[in-house]
DNA sequence: CTCGGGATTGAG
DNA sequence: TCAATCCCGAGC
């Protein structure tokens, strides 16, 4: 499985790398598992549409922390959102995994709080590790189809930094939130 | 303490 | 287009 020092690097170059490579969550002995299709990196003190943008509090201090942990938040009151620490400690930084294909028997899952709920994946998980079970990612099993760039989606808000080419996708996948294109 | 908004989703 | 639903950050 991807270890410490995957997640020890540019935020970009890892949020590019976890594209193909396989979510598992072990939930009572069975592992539960999506092949990540999508993905958008948050990266340093500057990016505006980082939670980090307004310095370290509560809810964003897992970002601050060493790599290769989780970060998960609620959103809108319903939906948790995953992210997997990037970078050295006190360098704030992630990717947030957006969406997923299912495999096995994974309920039908697109968009990054389907993806949680398939997985059993709420604020429990924060800071965990994700470099070993019961939540980690294993390397692609096939080679990378493809992989393109396009804006971070739902960040309209952050100016220069909404229009960065944050977010990575396999185009060839069914599974995405939004289709490329879009980028609104 | 109150208050308002959000890295979303699904319904209408 | 809009509401669900609640944590969290800002401000008093």
């Amino acid at each position: 499985m991807l270890d410490r020092d995957f997640f020890d690097r540019p935020t970009l170059t890892v949020a590019r790398d976890l594209i193909g490579c396989l979510l598992v969550h072990e939930v009572r002995g069975r592992a539960r598992t999506g092949m990540i299709v999508e993905t958008e990196a948050y990266d340093g003190f500057r990016d505006a549409a980082s939670h980090a943008a307004r310095g370290r509090t509560r809810r964003n201090a897992p970002m601050y922390g060493p790599p290769g942990r989780a970060y998960v938040y609620l959103i809108y009151g319903i939906y948790h959102c995953l992210n997997l620490v990037t970078r050295e400690e006190g360098y704030p930084a992630a990717v947030l995994i957006r969406a997923v294909e299912p495999l096995g028997s994974l309920d039908p899952c697109s968009g990054p709080g389907r993806l949680t709920r398939a997985l059993g994946i709420d604020l429990r998980h924060n800071e965990l590790d994700v470099t070993r079970p019961p939540l980690y990612v294993l390397p692609r099993q096939q080679p990378v189809r493809r992989v393109i760039r396009t804006p971070r989606i739902g960040v309209d808000y952050a100016g220069e930094w909404a229009r960065k080419r944050w977010r990575f996708v396999d185009p060839a996948s069914a599974g995405l939130s939004v289709r490329p294109g879009r980028s609104r």
